[in-house]
DNA sequence: TGAGACACGTA
DNA sequence: CGTACGTGTCTCAA
């Protein structure tokens, strides 16, 4: 144990622990789902914890090398040039770590042309000499020479980093025969091997300390060489200059500058949303309980000197006209909370920057805040959506909603799961949201009151205001906020469905499904469970003898692609048996989940997940309505189950055509696109006739398909591989097709190729109207990290500009139904597509709001094509 | 009970 | 070795 009245400084060598932690633990186990290697990462981080813990450093750095080369190569080329390459995958796990080590507030030094170990001796021999207990943890056993009465090394045994073996004065004594600081000297006549140092040959580790304890010191040793006996006494001899030259690059430095003196290395307190970010991203999910109990004794050791957090006022308790009154008296922001219950508002809490006020929400309290609630005075939300819903059941209407805080979190950092008010109050305002334990039945903590969240959800929204780029301000408040109000609307309105259509189908699937089931069971000749990827494996590659098809995290993948693959190589009648089991099992899964999703009044209400993508598109969930089957013609029938509702005259869907070739068009200006677009001609028709130059009206329907699936695969970044992988083409006529391709619209390339590049300047891409993605990756030394960032930023601004546009289309379309006092509505968004349920007699008005809105949404080079469908179902409104 | 893997539906 | 989603099932570990 350290003495406690002393401080305590533990200098830590990241790369040398790090690389044995690298091949102490398997490497498969260790890598996130997106290919990136940490067992490095994870091994140095969990013997790092540990050691906090057991040692309680107050002054805490890790030391990192710059490159193989340093002051001791120049002096000596062969330093160390026996090391082989390091293995690729512990590539790009350094950076990583020192990311997470500065997210856990801890200093990383490195210095050009020295070595980590030269670090540590340095802040090593300045501690001690300014009286702290010093540990220094290293891989290297150079670093033997620094121990003395004040320093204590830490060094990993064999099996890895785990369990380190301690080394004070006595212990280095006992291990190897001398004091730590004549251990170089023998370590000069023995020789490292890993540095690449030749010693004197036949001597080891006995005969040097022999020597030594027989001289006195390497010098004597040295200048009394001659008096040594035998074949040792020769080898000596003849490799002095060995000797001379390994004591002289095995001593460490101990006067290296520094930008840092041991007193800044105090340690500081993480902040843990950092750790949680990180962590959270290279999954390492054991890790970060562990961390927190760290993170929660250096908070208690930070308390004295961090300002308290913010007190939340107490909100006063009101009536309706004092209610009225609190609020009709503010000006600027005030932030509201409704506590929904069961659908409906329960109770209301409001708050400016100072004070908060709240009410039970009643017929009375409604009646008295209407006018205020209806009117412009900005109000500010956190997750306004169900509120907003709850209010509109309830019969208030709202407006002068000026910020949601959920949303405006997502528009700043897209790729943060988490949008709750607790979330954000910790990330914004490093302070904690008062929460009840939900796990006591008396709580000790009290939970915040709706008056009180809504004054931190107003200190959020400042915070957040703070951060956001102008343009993606502008996103929040001319796109995001009234998509908002409108998506409330739609799922209020929800889908018209039919139960009956729906569950006579479902049963004759399932009909299909078990016959298909014991068909596949005779032919294997035994019953197996057709819907486990295991037991399939099973039988297609051990049983029946099938080729081995793409392997998988745990084996062979028998996917749809796969089977369908099979059996072109090797045809068997239980291949066919089980795509068709699968189909009618999807199908019926699917009918099932809708089925039960039906309302007593015969409807489907869906959420629309505002917050929920990458690129700003909406994702729909309880159930998705956004992937409902539409390809094959059986599956077509489920659509033909969503109707036209109780009261109105027809359904009416509208789609954009190819919307992300347009946008592609715009952003890329590439001539023929554009002229593609503005001719009149079928899109794939025309690029087809460029690519094979031919008349259009001699394209082929092989070339067409070609080029289509060439332009779609554009937007997502296609390689020549892939493209002749789902054409099932070679891979050199894939390559030839892109060639062609390119040279056509050589533009549509220049602008991917560029995008590309601005973003990894940047650090973000933009869509047209300035919506942001973060893309950190772009810069990872990690190939596989950063070429899926790099197709992800490729799709980004494209998938984002066509996701704006609907979004405006939308909302549009929502508010001039009713500006015009129509009783249409549109009830489902799928991306690229809008069903609107149309009242009697309003086709006409309808049908021109939604084509005139759909196609002015964004003023593009190209026109925005609008394609309207009606009829009776949404299967019919789709011709 | 929960998480991960797999498979598959949509744009 | 093609972007963006959500859901259901199976499987294994806790």
């Amino acid at each position: 144990m350290t003495d406690s009245a002393k401080p305590t400084l533990l200098v830590v060598d990241g790369h040398s622990l790090a690389y044995r932690a690298f091949f102490a633990l398997p490497v498969d186990n260790f890598s996130t789902k997106d290919g990136q290697h940490t067992n490095g990462i994870y091994g140095f981080l969990s013997m790092l914890i540990n050691l906090i813990k057991a040692e309680k450093p107050t002054h805490l750095a890790v030391a990192f090398d710059t490159s193989r080369q340093s002051f001791r190569t120049r002096e000596y080329t062969e330093y160390k040039a026996n090391r082989s390459e390091s293995p690729s995958e512990f590539k790009g796990q350094i950076p990583l770590l020192q990311d997470c080590l500065a997210a856990m507030s801890i200093q990383v030094l490195a210095k050009e042309d020295f070595e980590a170990d030269d670090i540590l001796a340095t802040l090593a021999t300045q501690g001690a000499e300014q009286g702290y207990d010093v540990l220094v943890c290293s891989g290297d056993r150079d670093t033997i020479q620094l121990v003395n009465d004040d320093i204590t090394l830490l060094y990993p045994n064999v099996q890895g980093v785990s369990q380190l073996k301690r080394y004070d004065r006595q212990a280095v004594i006992d291990r190897y025969g001398v004091p730590p600081e004549q251990y170089p000297d023998i370590a000069a006549l023995v020789g490292e091997t890993s540095d690449n140092l030749p010693g004197v040959p036949k001597v080891g580790e006995k005969t040097a300390v022999k020597w030594l304890t027989q001289f006195g010191s390497l010098d004597e040793l040295l200048a009394n060489a001659d008096k040594v006996t035998g074949v040792v006494g020769n080898n000596l001899r003849e490799h002095l200059d060995d000797v001379t030259r390994n004591r002289r690059l095995n001593r460490l430095l101990t006067d290296v500058e520094l930008p840092v003196t041991v007193a800044d290395l105090e340690v500081q307190p993480m902040d843990a949303q950092e750790v949680r970010d990180i962590f959270a991203r290279l999954e390492f999910k054991t890790l970060i309980p562990r961390v927190a109990e760290l993170a929660g004794i250096e908070q208690q050791m930070a308390a004295v000197s961090s300002a308290a957090a913010q007190l939340a006022p107490v909100a006063e308790q009101l009536d309706g006209p004092a209610l009225a009154a609190w609020l009709t008296g503010t000006t600027g922001d005030v932030a509201i909370t409704f506590v929904v219950q069961g659908g409906l508002p329960s109770r209301v809490g409001v708050a400016t920057s100072g004070a908060a006020a709240e009410a039970d929400w009643s017929a009375e309290v409604a009646a008295f805040i209407a006018p205020w609630l209806a009117s412009d005075a900005p109000k500010v939300f956190n997750d306004a959506k169900p509120q907003v819903k709850a209010l509109a059941r309830a019969g208030a209407a709202l407006g002068g909603l000026a910020f949601d805080t959920s949303v405006a979190g997502w528009l700043l950092k897209p790729s943060f799961p988490d949008k709750t008010l607790a979330d954000l109050v910790d990330r914004y305002l490093d302070e904690k949201l008062p929460e009840a334990d939900p796990t006591q039945l008396v709580p000790e903590t009290e939970g915040a009151t709706p008056g009180q969240l809504s004054w931190y959800t107003l200190r959020v929204s400042e915070a957040l205001r703070a951060e956001l780029a102008p343009s993606v301000a502008s996103v929040l408040t001319d796109i995001e906020l009234p998509t908002l109000t409108t998506l409330a609307d739609m799922e209020l309105a929800g889908v018209s469905v039919s139960h009956d259509k729906l569950s006579g189908f479902s049963s004759e699937l399932g009909a299909r499904a078990d016959g298909i089931a014991q068909e596949a069971y005779a032919t294997i000749g035994r019953e197996v469970n057709l819907g486990s990827p295991k037991q399939l494996q099973e039988v297609l590659f051990e049983e029946l003898q099938l080729p081995k098809t793409r392997k998988t995290k745990t084996g062979y993948s028998t996917d749809a692609a796969v089977l369908a693959d099979l059996q072109e190589q090797a045809p068997h009648p239980f291949l066919d048996q089980l795509l068709q089991h699968r189909e009618a099992t999807k199908l019926r899964q699917i009918i099932e989940s809708l089925d039960s999703a039906i309302a007593a009044d015969g409807r489907i209400r869906t959420t629309y997940v505002q917050t929920g993508s990458q690129t700003g598109r909406l994702s729909s969930t309880d159930p998705n309505l956004q992937n409902i089957p539409v390809r094959t013609e059986e599956s077509r029938r489920i659509r033909a189950a969503f109707e036209v509702g109780e009261g109105y005259e027809t359904l009416l869907t509208a789609d954009y055509s190819q919307i992300e070739m347009r946008i592609m068009a715009h952003l890329s200006e590439d001539p023929g696109l554009v002229e593609a677009f503005n001719s009149g001609e079928d899109l794939h028709r025309f690029v087809g006739a460029r690519v094979f130059a031919v008349e259009p009206a001699d394209v082929t329907s092989a070339m067409r398909t070609k080029v289509k699936a060439m332009s779609y695969g554009l937007v997502y970044g296609l390689s020549a591989f892939g493209l002749s992988k789902q054409l099932r083409i070679e891979q050199s006529e894939a390559k030839q097709l892109m060639m062609e391709y390119f040279a056509r619209f050589g533009a549509v390339r220049d602008y991917l190729r560029s995008s590309v590049e601005q973003a990894r300047i940047d650090g973000y891409t933009e869509t047209i109207f300035g919506r942001r993605r973060p893309f950190p990756d772009l810069a990872s030394p990690n190939r596989v990290l950063r070429e899926n960032a790099e197709r992800a930023a490729l799709n980004a601004p494209i998938q984002g500009s066509a996701a704006d546009i609907m979004k405006i289309a939308l909302f549009h379309i929502h508010d001039e139904f009713a500006r015009e006092g129509l009783g249409s509505r549109v009830l489902m968004q799928i991306h690229d597509e809008l069903v609107v349920e149309v009242a009697p007699g309003e086709w006409d008005a309808a049908e021109r709001i939604v084509r005139e809105r759909m196609g002015d949404a964004a003023s593009l080079s190209v026109p925005l094509d609008v394609q309207i469908g009606r009829g009776a179902n949404w299967d019919e409104a789709a011709h």
